[in-house]
DNA sequence: AAGTGGTCTAGACCACTTG
DNA sequence: AAGTGGTCTAGACCACTTT
């Protein structure tokens, strides 16, 4: 295997084992390279992957820091959301539901869980220009996120991405998402103030950590009247 | 400036230029270094970005090529719709219509227009196994796109963004594309085999060439009932 | 065997940020 | 001025494909 991977998959490990922490600078280049005995060029590469991942952070002349799923990340990669005018804005985050249950068998799908396991099932109503936008519903493994609380949960400081990266030392690098068009059902229409039957999207994402690992699911229903999903693929300028 | 930059904004309009083919393998790489005057790292640099982009293509031990829009990357790259059951098909597609018009305003926008700018406009039903499931109305502008006619559209051998990057130089790079949920409305719900009203997916896509240069502005109305809109955003192995 | 891309080295110098 | 990442060089050797 390739030294710059396993200097990359080292990296990766020091962070998820809380060596380094999110926010935090990591040593210069040359003492990592030094570090991990390899040269100065595969210790940039295996740098350069995570910069790319958004899982490390450089600003050159400052040094390189660990990424932090803050407002500002969050916004940027996992948000999708947007007026039809293309405003973005930081939704207003309302608990409606905090339970356990045993996984569906979508759940059990999508997280890779046997069909016996337990699974924290949480609920949100997503505000944007104070009306209601988007009625989530989360699937969480109760082995992965072992002690979370109702609390934690509401008082938590940042992000809920946030609080996964350093209560349970989960850190999301990616997510698949699969979209449709359905009626709202009773339960969303009521939160979202629509019609029952309203076409609504449905937004499904399994969100994973390294390896692909999933971590989390997410069925987003979205009022789409005013907002829209988006979703961009680019090239490097 | 950087300059593998300069060294990957040569190659890009060596590509658009014509001077090398879609398919077709390039100089290897100590000649091309050679070439532009640069080391092999800083020549390696460049390519490395413009492969992350899909736009070149390494083989090792063979050599590297010009991506060609062909069906496996379209399927790959820009088709993003797969059975519930995570099947992909590639779609049959049927031409309805082929007219030039006035740009509308959302078509003047999303292709950075002036307002009496012409269009090429174009509708397509795509069915997957056989039944209808996505309606498409495609715009293009009639200067970037000139002399285009429907015999050649209708005729194309290959894709449709293989057509534009082997016809008239366009390669296309990328996609920004908007969702959103509604109801079908009469046209769509006739060809979808659909009640009017009932709701469907509506996807509006700016695809775009190198510099984000817009080149195509793309409706899709999707049958979800049987389908899904996928989007995956993942970090490298 | 010859030719290709893939990895790795050990430096040099530049651009930027901070004290 | 000192410390950081950003770029670039000139080579060596490895892994893979083709002839």
């Amino acid at each position: 295997m390739a030294l710059y991977r396993q200097v990359k998959h080292e990296l990766i490990a020091d962070i998820q084992s809380g060596k380094f922490q999110p926010g935090k600078a990591l040593p210069n280049e040359t003492e990592l390279a030094q570090r991990f005995g390899v040269s100065i060029g595969t210790l940039r590469h295996a740098v350069d992957e995570l910069v790319a991942d958004h899982v490390l952070l450089r600003q050159q002349g400052r040094g390189t820091f660990v990424g932090q799923q803050d407002n500002d990340r969050f916004m940027y990669q996992f948000f999708k959301i947007e007026g039809r005018d293309g405003l973005r804005e930081f939704p207003q985050i309302r608990l409606l539901a905090f339970d356990t249950a045993r996984a569906s068998a979508e759940e059990a799908q999508a997280l890779g869980l046997r069909g016996a396991a337990r699974v924290f099932r949480i609920e949100n109503v997503l505000s944007l220009q104070g009306r209601p936008v988007v009625h989530d519903r989360i699937a969480l493994s109760c082995t992965l996120f072992a002690r979370l609380t109702r609390a934690q949960f509401e008082q938590r400081p940042g992000t809920i991405y946030e609080l996964y990266q350093r209560a349970f030392g989960v850190t999301v690098v990616g997510a698949d998402e699969r979209a449709r068009a359905e009626g709202a059902d009773a339960a969303s229409a009521t939160l979202l103030q629509l019609a029952e039957g309203t076409p609504v999207l449905r937004v499904a994402r399994v969100a994973h950590t390294f390896d692909r690992q999933p971590a989390e699911l997410r069925i987003s229903i979205i009022d789409t009247r005013a907002h829209e999903f988006v979703s961009s693929a680019s090239a490097t300028p």
